[in-house]
DNA sequence: GAATACATCTATGAATGCATTGAAAGGCAG
DNA sequence: CTGCCTTTCAATGCATTCATAGATGTATTC
C-alpha cells in the first residue's frame, strides 16, 4: 500500500500540514481521524499520530470527544503568537548573524530573490513557500536546534493569520515590504551586526502583525 | 485497571518524565516501549504514544529501530539549552512583569521562600521542585500560551543537566545564589520594571550554565 | 409544556496481532 | 584469521478490533 521508505505518520503529518497550508481547511474545520485516513489512503493509526504532534506543536486544538480543530483566530491569540516570534526569532536573527557563512547568506539572497518575483507574478502560493523558506533558513542558521523547533512551531501557527486575511493582505503594502526587510536582515547578518539583525526582525514581525490587526 | 478521569496517555507522561527528573532513567538509557508497558501497567500505545510526545518536546531522543533514550549531555548542545532558555525565559520574565497581580507576586515569593528552607535543609528533591515551580509560574504569569509551552520544555531538557552535574552542583556556590536571584527577578517585576526582570533573568539563566561547564 | 432519564450515535481511546526493519552474531569462504 | 553474507532477534510501525465518553435527541412523566 505504501510507496517509499518514508513512514505513514511523516507523510500523514506532511499531508495534513499541507492541507491547512493551502487553506483547504480553514479556521475552525474538524480535523477528523476517519475523515483523513481515507482521504490520505490509510489507517487511523498513522492520522492519529499526526494529528497528535500537531497539537503539541499547538498548531492545532482538540476538543475532548469532538475531534481537532485549526484555532479560530482571536486577537488575544493572534498578539501571543507574534510575540513569541518576536522572541524567538530576535535572538534568532541574532545567533544567525554569529554563524552565517557566505554561502548561507548567498542562499537566503535568492531566496528573496525569488520572493521579489512571486510577488511581481502575484505567485500568492510560491510567496508564502519563499517566506517560510526564509524564516526557517535563518532559524536553521542560528545552530540552536531548540530555538529552531520553537521557530518553526511559531511560524507555521501564525500562517494561520497570514491566511486567514489573505484577502486583505494581498492588497496591503505588506508583501511587496516583505522582501526588502528580508533583505535589510540579511545585510544586518551579512554585516556580522546581530543587535541589529535582532532589531530589524523584530520590527519586521512587528510590523506583519499591526498589520493584520488593523484589518480586523 | 485503570482509575479513570485521566487517560492512559497522559499517565504514561508523566510517569516517564517523573522517571526521568528522579534520575531512575539516565543520560543514554534506552527507554523501550515493552519495558515501559509493563512497568506502569498499560498497553504499549499510550506508553508509545507519550514517548512520541517527548521526542517532539526535544526532552527525549529516537534512533530508528533501537528505542528513545535520553540524550547524552554534550557542551554544544547544553549551550544551545540554556542559550535558547534565555531567549524564552528573558522574555517571559518581561512579560510578566507587566501582567503580575499582587497575588500572583505573593505565590511566587512563598515559593522561593520554601527553596531557601529546602535549601537549608539540603533536601535536594524539593529544591528542584519549587525551582521548577518558580520557572514555570513565571512562565504562566507571562499570559503567552505558547512563550509558555517553549518555557516549559527548555527548562526541563535544561534540567537534564542539573541532574547530571549533581555531584558537583550539591557544592557549588549556585543553589543558595538561586532563591536570591529569584527574589531579584520578583522585585523587578513587582516594580513593572519589565528591562530589569528580562535582564536578570537572563543573567540568572546565563550564571546557571556558566557554572555547570566549569564543572565539566 | 418542561424537565429528566435513557438510548443512540459518533468520534476517539486502548489493546492486540501481524509486518517490517535494522543491527548484530555467527557461519562460511577466501 | 578476516571479511562478507546470511540468519535471527529485538524493537517499533501499522492495522484491526473492541471499548468508552460525550453529545444529542426522544419519550415519558409530572
Amino acid at each position: 500500500m505504501n510507496k517509499n521508505t518514508e513512514n505513514s505518520e511523516e507523510r500523514a503529518y506532511r499531508s495534513i500540514v499541507e492541507l491547512i497550508l493551502t487553506n483547504e481547511y480553514k479556521p475552525g474545520d474538524f480535523l477528523l481521524e476517519v475523515e483523513l485516513s481515507s482521504k490520505l489512503n490509510m489507517s487511523r493509526t498513522p492520522v492519529s499520530r499526526a494529528l497528535a504532534r500537531l497539537v503539541t506543536e499547538g498548531f492545532l486544538e482538540r476538543m475532548k470527544k469532538k475531534g481537532c480543530f485549526i484555532p479560530l483566530p482571536t486577537a488575544d491569540d493572534a498578539k501571543q503568537v507574534f510575540f513569541a516570534r518576536e522572541a524567538v526569532a530576535s535572538y534568532v536573527a541574532s545567533a544567525a548573524a554569529l554563524n552565517a557563512t557566505k554561502e548561507d547568506i548567498a542562499k537566503l539572497r535568492n531566496v528573496v530573490k525569488r520572493e521579489k518575483e512571486a510577488f511581481l507574478s502575484k505567485n500568492k502560493g510560491e510567496e508564502a513557500k519563499l517566506n517560510e523558506a526564509f524564516h526557517l533558513g535563518l532559524a536553521q542558521l542560528s545552530g540552536n536546534q531548540y530555538l529552531q523547533k520553537c521557530c518553526r512551531n511559531l511560524f507555521w501557527r501564525s500562517n494561520v493569520y497570514i491566511f486567514y486575511f489573505d484577502s486583505f493582505y494581498r492588497d496591503a503594502e505588506m508583501p511587496q515590504l516583505t522582501p526588502l526587510q528580508h533583505n535589510e536582515i540579511l545585510d544586518a547578518i551579512e554585516a556580522k551586526d546581530s543587535e541589529l539583525a535582532s532589531e530589524l526582525m523584530c520590527k519586521h514581525i512587528r510590523r506583519t502583525y499591526e498589520m493584520l490587526i488593523k484589518m480586523r
